[in-house]
DNA sequence: CATACAATCTGTAGTAACTACAGATTCAAG
DNA sequence: CTTGAATCTGTAGTTACTACAGATTGTATG
């Protein structure tokens, strides 16, 4: 009745899960992973449930969520609140934050493309791209830049 | 023969560039700002070409230069380097990625939104938004995380 | 068993680009 | 002259890690 579970070394959960040994320590440290079985001489050892923690987590970062927000996700997940509406709420204000973004950097890829086509062969000192940014464009999106 | 220019307290240059006092500063500190002359209490005291300069820092920011490529810019605007190639590569380098995070960003948004619609309507306690982060959608972008 | 070498340990400091204080002046208006 | 707003310096906090240093442990080989 033993259980051969595959006891995962800091470093194969950070194989599996394409996250840095540091970074899984970091997790640990805020409190967003548990902290793990260790061996006798300290090394940590992992398990499943953390291999899928650490899964969600990534997943997550990749779409753009703040580790503040993983973690009220994983609160949620953690059967903490009874719907899914606040998960519902959650995503979708992130979306538009997202949908902003994007808007943003459309913008400025506009801008920046004039930029670059206005320059096109130019060799002279006083250059375009640089009076462009003396000059123009004050307000490249709508509003105050909370972005960068 | 005195010169009327109008002597821009540090409050007064924020208002005109739409800059805090306190990153004005924190630009002086790092150098991209001069040291301005002194009023003899010790406040600050900027002309119009401190106000070029920060319009131009904060223009470049505004389109998502790092404060390191400004600095490489301000150098260029400031004479040293003889044609605008260099500045042009410059641009041209943060074009590319600025296309690639909007790209990025338009995948994120692209399956953030699938997930909202899948949620649709739930409120049972098993939510298809953190299932889905569980279980699918490991590699969002194409190439690993360099993006947050 | 000894030894080498990789992996891991803890703890601290660095990154980017500001922002937010605290506590002490100084300026400008009335 | 007094009051209140603005400014001063300096330090610490923010986000999400990353990069060490120096010590220890785990494992494969001779």
């Amino acid at each position: 009745m033993e259980k051969p579970l595959p006891r995962l070394t800091i470093g194969a959960l950070g194989k599996r899960t394409g996250c840095k040994v540091e970074t899984i320590r970091y997790y640990e440290g805020i409190g967003l992973l548990p902290a793990p079985a260790r061996s006798q001489g300290g090394h940590r050892h992992y398990g499943e449930t953390t291999l899928k923690r650490l899964n969600f987590i990534r997943r997550a970062r990749h779409l753009g969520f703040s580790l503040d927000t993983v973690r009220a996700l994983l609160a949620l997940a953690d059967g903490e609140g009874e719907t899914c509406e606040e998960v519902e709420r959650i995503v979708s204000r992130h979306l538009k934050d997202v949908r902003v973004k994007r808007d943003d950097l459309a913008v400025m890829e506009g801008v920046l493309s004039e930029m670059v086509s206005r320059c096109a062969g130019g060799t002279m000192p006083d250059c375009p791209l640089i009076e462009a940014l003396f000059e123009g464009a004050a307000s490249v999106g709508g509003r105050p830049d909370r972005w960068n």
